[in-house]
Parts: C-alpha cells; structure tokens; sequence
RNA sequence: GUUCCCUUCGUCUAGAGGCCUAGGACACGUCCCUUUCACGGAUGUAACACGGGUUCGAAUCCCGUAGGGAACGCCA
C-alpha cells in the first residue's frame, strides 16, 4: 500500500515555525518511503482565512525545499461533500439532529463543570423524537458518541494511548448552517484524500480520539497517527510572541539559510544516531517517525547559529553575495564583484547572513565614511598618524601589483623598520582607515580585492579625518 | 475540574535489561593558532526528576509522586 500524508495548514497567517516542522516530518517521511505527500489548505474559517497567507504558505514551503504531490484540496471547496457524509451517518442512525440553544449549552457545560466532570453536551436529542423539536430552530448534527467501552490509539510515536469512551462527546458534525466543523471536515477529507499516515502535532492527540468516531462511523480505515511534540521556547513555554521569531520568513530575515533550518529542525526532536549534519538526501534516507521523540523540544537559536554557520561556508559565494545585496536593496555591480571576491573570507566567519551584511561592510561604501568609536580612538593614536603617511607612501609605490602578499609584505616591511617589528601598530590603523571598524577580515585581502584606487581613496580620507581631529600624544 | 501526553548534562539528543565509570552536538571554561573579529584544533565542567517494586543485574520494564504540557466550542 502506497503510503499517503497530508500537510494541512491553516491560512491565517505565515507559516508558523512548528508547522514548518511538521510538514518537514511529514514531507521526509513520505520521501522515506516514497509515498505521496498532498496539501490541503484548511480554509473553512472564512473570517481568518486570506489569499495572501495561502501564497505565503506556499512561498515559504517552497523556500525550505518542500516540495508537493499534486495541487492542493482546497477544504473550503468541499462543503457539499461534509454536508453529505453527515447526512450519510443521520440515514444510518449514527447521528442525530440537534436543537439545543448556544445559550442552553453554555448552561450545560456550567453545569457539568460544577459537578467536576467534563464539559459536554447532555445528549437530550439523542434518543428525542424530531417531531418534538422547537419551531424554527435550525438543528446541528451530532455523532452519537459510543457510551462505555475504551478508546484506543496506537501512535507511532506516543505508543498505545486509551481514553475511556465516556469523555467522548456527540460533537457536532455539521452546524445549523449546514458547513461543517473542523473535526468533520478533516476526517472526510483526510478518507477521501486517501491519507494512510496522519502526522501532525500532539495538541491533536486528544481530537484523535474524536475523530476515529467519525471513520468508525462511516466504517473507513482509521489512518496511522503520529503525533509529533510541539516546539518549545527556550523558556520552555509553547512558542509564542515574547520568545521573538515565529514565522518560517522570519528566520530568513534573521539571516538563516533554508537548508540550515531545515537541518536544525529536523534534528529538534529527531535524530538518527550522532549526527548532526546531514543533508535532505541522507534524512529522507534515514527518517522513521518511530525515531520521532515523544517529549517536547525548546528552540536553541545558538545552535541553529552553528549549523548556520556551517552551511554558509558550503554556500556558493555569488549566492551568498545576492543575498547580502538584497537585504540592503542594491544591485550595484562593483560591489557585487567585490562582494564575491571577498565571500570565502567573509562567509567562513559569518554565522548568519546578518552577520555576513555586517562585516562584508568594506566592500560596500566608498570613501569618505564613518569611523565607529574604536576605530576612530586608533586613528587618533600619534603613532597611527606617522604610520598612515608610511602605509600610503609604500602602497602608492605598489603599482601594478597591488596583491594581498605585495601588501603584507609591505605593511610588514613598515613594522620592521619602524616599529620594531610590531605588525598591529601597522596593522590596526591600516584596518581601522579602510574599514572605519577594527574587526574585518584579512585585511590586505580585503585591500587587494577593494583596489589600488580605492584604497588609496580611503588612506587619503583617513589622513584628512587625522589632520582635521588631531591626535593624543603619548 | 475531567481526560490524555511528556520527563537523560543549561539546550538538542544517543540509549530497546549487562556494551554506561551514561556517548555525541550546541553553549560555557582553559590552551593552541592569530594583524582584528572569527574559523579551526585540543581539552575540561556538566545529566538518567523523585520514591517504590520486578530482576543476579534497570537510564532502559511496572506502580506511585512531583513538575511540565495538551484537549474538553455551532475555532481551526
């Protein structure tokens, strides 16, 4: 038997990081086994419900490398279809009409609470004759629930659970305006989609139990469960907007690359042995929802951070470079250039893209810019001033061959002679006048790749800034 | 309140009764490398929630306790 999933957003919004996690499970578990992996959007609440988040689910699922079988189920299309499942269970007695009041049953549930049971309906139509229903109430259609007798569940990752029936409520299927409820409409849809594993997250484990009604009911196969742990915050609380970022879109704003994510997520909660690194290949290989961990998982971004930072140094540099250059908006082709000639010593110290932005700063700004505080402390040193003069003398004699080891050895020709072999003294300034920051990376790489001119650009503007600020003696 | 689920270093986890003096990864500490910041290399600190059983033997099986979470809508 072909195996079939389901990944079954909610569009009201972006795709939520935990989801992104669950269709992750789900779309490497079918890969795994090569079955089927459907979408559904689940549309019905009309009120929450846009085109826009729709788009966005899709954008983002693509985005982490998740791709789909087929197009897909639009849950709102499907009414007609729930309405006629519900009315299949009425014709066979397992379902009945009922004209409670919202009112009557905000009084049950009260009811039920204060006697220190579960909230539910009391099932007065249950066995009632319609003939004695209220005039013009519009009846809702309730399963009949099974009375006595246990439930039982066997999840592939939270093992054997049993509910006893008599927490089991005669839910409703389908509402006094004839559209279904969600727990309805899933099961019709999840049968009729063909889907023989439901893997989703285990805020659903308790519905499961309601939802088995329906397929026994209706005498379908109940599919395989697997109810994956949600994702915690570092706190340990469930995700929510005090831990910060939610939003698959907003990881790849904070600068993380889509198959790190992927990585990261995959491991949070499943592993498979020691490893850690693993490519999509290797964990569609590998993954088995048996090996999914019952327990919830905190989000750890300092390790999303490592695993960030590894696959940057994988990533292709014009690539890498597009990215930078998109986040500030420019398509400016010297500083493309630049950027990607710098990109093997930029990205191999870059956790994240941000960090990338921050530090590939050298090769985007032209001379005369800021200084930030250190920097502009080191150029205002006594001994910075004299060896400014030295730096541009040696460097405009370089010419033709202006090289990252041309450079060096001059730079370190000055230390030698007049700071008694001590490189920083050159070497702090010479950074400080061509970055206006005193961390960067190599920096006569950084002079090599930036040009003779533009170097000798930013050495001018430094020893104007020095002659116009003065400096400390010492 | 009722029912259900969960519990190994700070975090993610390995672990299927003897391979466990509990392994790996992140984070943290120290050292090395180094013109800055990083990377990298080496090394160290650090956990079976608690209490009872079962067993020759338990992180692993059972029961209880504690703590955490979820569900209980004419929301999804």
């Amino acid at each position: 038997m072909t195996v079939v999933t389901r990944f079954a957003p909610s569009p009201t919004g972006m795709l939520h990081i935990g989801s992104a996690r669950t269709a992750l499970f789900n779309w490497c578990y079918t890969r795994h086994v090569g079955g089927k992996f459907l979408l559904r959007v689940e549309d019905t609440d009309k009120a929450r419900s846009t085109p826009e988040a729709v788009e966005a689910i899709f954008r983002d699922l693509k985005w982490l490398g998740i791709d789909w079988d087929g197009e897909p189920v639009m849950q709102s299309a499907r009414e007609a279809r729930h309405a006629e499942v519900a009315r299949e269970l009425l014709a066979m007695g397992k379902a009945y009409y009922c004209y409670c009041t919202p009112e009557e049953l905000d009084a049950m549930r009260a009811e039920a609470l204060a006697k220190g049971e579960q909230p539910r309906y009391n099932r007065f139509w249950r066995d009632r004759d319609p003939a004695t229903a209220p005039a013009g109430v519009k009846p809702v259609i309730r399963i009949k629930a099974p009375l006595d007798g246990d439930s039982v569940v066997n999840d592939l990752v939270q093992g054997e659970v049993r509910v006893p029936n008599s927490q089991l409520d005669d839910m409703i299927l389908l509402r006094s305006d004839g559209t279904p409820t969600y727990m309805h409409a899933v099961v019709v849809d999840d049968h009729d989609m063909g889907v023989t594993h439901v893997v989703r997250g285990d805020d659903h484990l308790n519905n499961t139990f309601r939802q088995k009604m329906i397929f026994e009911a209706m005498g379908w196969t109940v599919p395989q469960f697997a109810h994956i742990p949600l994702i915690h915050g570092a706190d340990g609380a469930k995700l929510s907007k005090r831990h910060g970022a939610q939003g698959a879109m907003e990881f790849k704003e904070m600068g993380y690359l889509p198959e790190a994510l992927c990585n990261y997520l995959l491991r949070l909660g499943w592993s498979h042995g020691d490893d850690e690194i693993f490519t999509k290949e290797q964990a569609t290989q590998w993954f088995e929802l048996t090996d999914v961990n019952a327990g919830p998982s905190r989000l750890d971004t300092k390790k999303l951070d490592h695993i960030n930072a590894h696959y940057m140094k994988l990533a292709d540099d014009a690539r890498l470079a597009g990215m930078v250059l998109e986040r500030i908006g420019s398509t400016d082709a010297t500083h493309r250039e630049r950027l990607i000639k710098g990109m093997p010593d930029l990205k191999s110290r870059a956790a994240t893209v941000v960090q990338l932005n921050t530090d590939a700063q050298v090769y985007l700004k032209d001379a005369p810019f800021e200084y930030d505080e250190k920097a502009a402390h080191t150029l205002h040193d006594h001994d910075a001033h004299h060896a400014m003069h030295y730096i541009y003398d040696a460097l405009a004699r370089l010419g033709a061959d202006f090289k990252a080891d041309q450079i060096e050895a001059a730079l370190k020709a000055i230390a030698d002679e007049k700071y008694a072999g001590k490189l920083a003294k050159v070497m702090m300034p010479f950074r400080a006048a061509l970055c206006g920051t005193m961390t960067s990376p190599p920096i006569a790489k950084a002079a090599e790749i930036l040009g003779q001119g533009e170097v000798m650009n930013r050495l001018k503007a430094a020893l104007h800034w020095m002659h116009d600020h003065g400096h400390h003696h010492h």
